[in-house]
DNA sequence: CAAAAATGTAACCAATCTGTCATAATGATT
DNA sequence: AATCATTATGACAGATTGGTTACATTTTTG
């Protein structure tokens, strides 16, 4: 697997620290790697949008004042990123005036701290904002029409039969499922599977549509994934 | 629908105030309710599960000292209930001492505020949560009359049946949905289909209509393309 | 290390979509 | 009613698109 498409399921969880005082973003990766997180650090917006480029965080912790944009004008860019758009952001600010607080609740923030801040807090806020978007369920299964994915087990099954799929299949078939029933664009596809700036054709896409469709043709879902000429693919319900 | 089952997508959302000290409580449930939301409110951690046997919050806010339960026991009892176990959840606490902040988010509490609270902060991090656990997943529907277009899953319906449409047919259609009873000039369909600087003819707007117009024939919606001779087009209602 | 599996591309074909034209139909104007 | 202007319709060819197979390359497995 690339290190483009990390995802945190089984793995530790990237933490991407966004901060320009070296001596508190360092301090704060120190508690953070202490803890078990993996981290990866930031000292300008452009840096932090580099990186982003290369980690796909479960969380990202955003100080207020950067050299060279705000940290509002980050987590706008990041909310308009299709690929990283829901994750958690924590906003640090040295400003403890209220107005600050407010605008960077509304404007996409999830929480917010106040420097100094307490690592204790902070690895508090970090842990239950982890737990909320890694979902509630102990083991991660998702469910749909007689298809049951085990993320824990890295493994499906078809009314109880199990599938036998590679990784590009079963990473497919994950997003089909986190999505049913949605028209899922080929670009949509590329970004989330292969991350967003590598070099991969669109008809790969296809040929990967069309492995994952024998593997389902076995078990007689094979009407599952409809194309939808010009656009995508969707995973239908027959 | 009954109260039970009462979930927020379409309506306002549910707020759930539990906090034993009336005159906070009061305070808290008149400014939500002025920022347009439902309330409910419970003096005791009896009361408050009595309340979640009647309505599904969309959120809860919990005073650390609950005069017949710790606040975090409630959200012990919250987090073990099947149905409402996902509710976000802030803790409210008179005193300010981290550790009580850090075991109340380690417990299962999505955020911690400390009172005297800002009611300011307050919503914002309510709006935050809310934000978080609904706003991601509106799915993005247009309706007129029968005629549903429902752009995740693009896929259209005429009173319940589904309608296939190319992706010109699609696009038009939704223009048309975007504007019903306006009437469209010819080359505002060019532009805003085709794109300002192609060289597709002006007749080429009628033989797509035409095909649109098929379309709908099949499901008995003949007569909603209306020709403005001169001009245009128009969506009007039969 | 050899064999098997997985992956990304290229190439070919079939299906479908699209734009244009010719002609018919309709509406407006006189 | 005759003429002109505009739109509807059907047919067609070329373009686009996606399904499929084959193959080279890389990775994993035994």
């Amino acid at each position: 697997m690339s290190t483009l498409t990390k995802k945190s399921t089984e793995m530790q969880n990237n933490i991407l620290i966004v901060e320009d005082d070296m001596a508190i973003r360092e301090m704060m990766a120190f508690s953070l790697r202490r803890e078990g997180f993996d981290t990866f650090k930031a000292a300008s917006g452009h840096e932090a949008l580099e990186q982003l480029n290369q980690v796909n965080p479960d969380l990202i912790v955003i100080d207020w004042g950067l050299p060279d944009m705000s940290g509002i004008d980050l987590i706008d860019m990041i909310r308009r990123d299709e690929v990283i758009r829901e994750v958690p952001i924590i906003m640090l600010t040295a400003r403890a005036e209220e107005s600050d607080k407010v605008k960077g609740l509304e404007r996409g923030a999830d929480d917010y701290l106040t420097k100094p801040a307490s690592m204790l807090e902070l690895m508090a806020r970090i842990r239950a904002h982890l737990r909320r978007s890694q979902g509630f369920e102990a083991n991660h299964q998702i469910e749909y029409k007689g298809i049951v994915m085990d993320a824990d087990a890295h493994e499906v099954s078809v009314d109880g039969e199990l599938l036998s799929l590679s990784l590009t299949e079963y990473k497919l078939l994950k997003l089909f499922l986190q999505n049913p029933n949605k028209l899922l664009a080929r670009d949509h596809i590329l970004n989330h599977i292969w991350g967003r700036n590598t070099f991969v054709e669109d008809r790969t896409v296809d040929v990967h549509i069309l492995r994952l469709r024998k593997a389902l043709k076995k078990h007689n879902k094979e009407k599952w994934i409809q194309t939808v000429r010009g656009v995508g693919y969707k995973l239908i319900n027959q």
